[in-house]
DNA sequence: AGCACA
């Protein structure tokens, strides 16, 4: 029998480069654990969330002696091992290596590869898509392609936060019905990650574009495909038509902010400016684009659609007279998307706006850009995981007012929010925190 | 606070 010296030792196991980590925060991310190890040596590998609560990790060195002087280190330390400020629990794994099991499209990154099933590629838009990606951040560039595997998508986010925030809440969901052609019915999302990080976008086009470049060349040929929707079959004798929308929103029981009807109406193109007022004691909004065809694909797809689900804000839609808006750039009526964002900011600064991280290119204004989208805090605004009958579906990121989504859903009344044609399967959640979320 | 199957 050997006695030794030090107590702690007595029961441990044999040192391995595997650490077991244990009473950690729930959700742990691997950023966390990985600052935490890192000043003891290399990582070659980690897993996190494992066990019944997703409270423990596992986190492999690249050599045995870092993981002895870690485990040594906080033996001995004074001061536990914490993250978040929980204290972490460190011995050796009685395995020796990490079995990774991730496919490569399991290896989180920046860019994700989105495989739109069911649908032909001209029945979603770039805008819609990027429409939908938005709501979880600033969205720097997508690629669209056709390959054997269907209509596929690569989206770019800054980071890998924001990346795997999306591809958890959307993965497996459908693009709400609203936002599609009328032939189509359902569209699932498959979301994986994307080797890439930085894609290579040439034009901007019905295929591809590049939210961080304003002034990327515009391939006519390619953008065509915008437009093409525009006429309908049936050859009707068009009615006066204007680029400016005039929207009278029916049954408004829950508050319609601009940034809610910019979400709803970029998914079409381009909005300009908007302008909310009273008019006969129901509530009006002028919406700009920047010309005849985008507002007319608009008027179509949203002519009697409600924004939120039970029959709330319920859209009515004609051509304005108007053909440009004057309006104030930055207020809670009204704004004018093609200021830059600092500018306007300047004219009427507003608290809890903010730019995209690594958004330069403030005055841009391309197609659905949700200038608003930016998330600065390290904590999504997303419930990824809600059960259903949830709140709005237009994206909410936290730079919103708050006063539209507080006054969402309390659970005594009826949820607004899911549009109707999305069903009990809310695309997206607004919250403040996922961490209060239940 | 206590060891990972996908």
């Amino acid at each position: 029998m050997s006695t030794s010296a030090q107590p702690q030792f007595r029961y441990t196991q044999t040192p391995s480069k595997v650490l077991h980590l244990r009473n950690l925060p729930w959700e742990c991310i691997e950023e966390e654990l990985v600052e935490l190890c890192k000043p003891f040596g290399k990582i070659v590998n980690t897993k996190c969330n494992v066990g019944a609560n997703r409270n423990q990790a596992f986190v492999e060195f690249s050599d045995l002696n870092q993981a002895i002087n870690m485990v040594t280190y906080y033996a001995s330390s004074s001061e536990p091992a914490q993250i978040r400020g929980k204290t972490v629990y460190i011995q050796y794994s009685n395995r020796h290596e990490i079995v990774n099991n991730k496919s490569p499209g399991d290896v989180p990154g920046n860019v994700l590869l989105v495989t739109i099933e069911g649908v032909e590629a001209g029945d979603v838009s770039i805008d819609v898509i990027h429409l939908v990606f938005s709501a979880f951040g600033f969205v720097h560039k997508i690629a669209t392609f056709e390959k054997a595997a269907g209509f596929q998508a690569l989206i770019q986010y800054s980071d890998v936060q924001t990346a795997s925030t999306a591809r958890d809440s959307l993965d497996g969901r459908s693009i709400p019905r609203y936002l599609l052609p009328s032939h189509v019915n359902e569209c699932y999302l498959r979301i994986s990650y994307s080797a890439h990080t930085d894609l290579n976008i040439k034009f901007q086009s019905h295929r591809s574009r590049d939210y961080t470049n304003p002034h990327l060349p515009v391939n006519p040929t390619a953008m065509d495909g915008l437009l093409q929707p525009v006429v309908g079959p049936d050859g009707k004798k068009k009615e006066f038509e204007s680029n400016v929308l005039l929207a009278s929103i029916e049954n408004m029981q829950y508050a319609v902010t601009v940034d809610v009807l910019h979400t709803v109406f970029s998914a079409f193109g381009t909005v300009q400016k908007i302008a909310i007022f009273e008019k006969n004691g129901g509530t009006q909004a002028l919406i700009q684009y920047p010309d005849i065809a985008i507002a007319a694909v608009a008027k179509e797809a949203l002519e009697g659609h409600c924004i939120y689900d039970g029959g709330y804000c319920k859209l009515h839609l004609s051509y304005s007279r108007h053909t440009d808006l004057n309006v104030k750039a930055y207020s809670d009526k009204s704004r004018d998307y093609t200021i830059p964002i600092s500018l306007a900011m300047q004219q009427t600064p507003a608290a809890g706006w903010q730019n995209p991280p690594g958004a330069s290119a403030v005055g841009y204004t391309s197609s659905g850009m949700p200038q608003g989208h930016a998330q600065t805090s390290p904590v999504s605004s997303w419930f990824p995981a809600m059960p259903s009958g949830g709140h709005t579906f237009v994206s909410a990121p936290s730079t919103f007012p708050g006063q539209a989504y507080a006054s969402s859903p309390s659970p005594a009344q009826p949820s607004p929010g899911v549009p109707q044609a999305i069903g009990t399967q809310p695309l997206h959640q607004p919250s403040q925190s996922p961490y209060y979320g239940s």
